[in-house]
DNA sequence: GCCTTAGGTTTCTTTTTGTATACTACGTTT
DNA sequence: AAACGTAGTATACAAAAAGAAACCTAAGGC
C-alpha cells in the first residue's frame, strides 16, 4: 500500500525558490558563514536564507556551528548525513540536463522552460 | 561551470501540490480517465487537476488522447519518455522513506514533517 | 425545451511565498 | 562618542500559487 508514495517528503527539501542553490553552494565550497552565502547568492533576502537553512538544518542536511564571537560568526556546511543526497542530486541533475536537451528537440532551442500560461499570448 | 546546475529544471516537473499524486496515479493505473483521476484525487479541483496535466503533457511526461464524443473522453497516459522517469521517482521515494525514518530517530516518531514557523507555538 | 454528462474555463477569494526596509546586540575601530 | 560589522528578527507589503464555485459546450434522453 505504501510502496512509491513517499517522494513528496523527498521533495519538501528540495523545493522552494533558494534551496537548490543553497545546497548546490555547500556541497561545492564546503563549509560557508552566513554572509559568503549571502555574497554568493546575492539575489537571495537574509529573511529567505535564514529560514531556508533553518529548514534544511531541522532535516539534518546542514550542520549550523555558531562562534560566540562579537560581531557573531556563524558557519553552514552539509552533515554527513546530508552527503548522502548527492547521488540522488546529482541523479536529479543529470535527469534535468537530458530533459532540456529532449525540450529543445520537442520545441527547437529557444522555447521557456515553462508551457505558456493562458494570459500573455500575444494579447 | 554547468555540471550539477540544473537539477532546478527537473524540479520544476515535480513540484507544485499535486504533479507527485498525479503521476503516482498514473504510474500505477496506467491510462485513466480525467475523471477517474478526479476521483482517485478527491482533494483537487478541476482547475488544478487540469494545469497539472497541461503542464505534464508540455513536458511530454503525460500523453492526451481526445475522443471526439459527446459528453467528451479524455484520456491520460504516461509517454515512453516519461517513463524513463520511473528510476528517478523511485529513488527520491526511497529516500524519501529513508529520510521519514531519520526523522523518527532524529525526534522520535511523533514529530511533524515541517519545522515549527515560530507562531503557533503552545500559545 | 429542459436535464444530464464529461471535461473543461472563468472569475473571485484566500493562502502561501517572497521582497524591502528597519532594527538589535555588542565589541572594535575611527 | 559615533560608526562599523555580523547574523540575524520584525514588520509591512507585493506577488504568486492554490482553492471554491459558477459557468460553458454539445448531443442524447425524457
Amino acid at each position: 500500500m505504501s510502496t512509491f508514495c513517499k517522494f513528496e517528503t523527498a521533495l519538501e527539501i528540495l523545493v522552494g525558490k533558494w534551496k537548490p542553490v543553497i545546497l548546490l553552494r555547500l556541497f561545492s565550497n564546503g563549509t560557508m558563514r552566513f554572509s559568503e552565502l549571502q555574497k554568493a547568492i546575492p539575489e537571495i533576502t537574509k529573511k529567505m536564507l535564514t529560514q531556508q537553512l533553518r529548514e534544511l538544518e531541522y532535516h539534518d542536511i546542514v550542520h549550523r556551528e555558531i562562534y560566540r564571537q562579537i560581531p557573531p560568526k556563524v558557519e553552514y556546511s552539509i552533515t554527513e548525513y546530508g552527503k548522502g543526497m548527492e547521488p540522488i542530486l546529482q541523479a536529479l541533475n543529470d535527469w534535468g540536463v537530458a530533459h532540456i536537451e529532449h525540450l529543445n528537440e520537442l520545441y527547437g532551442p529557444n522555447h521557456s522552460v515553462e508551457p505558456h500560461t493562458n494570459d500573455a499570448m500575444d494579447e
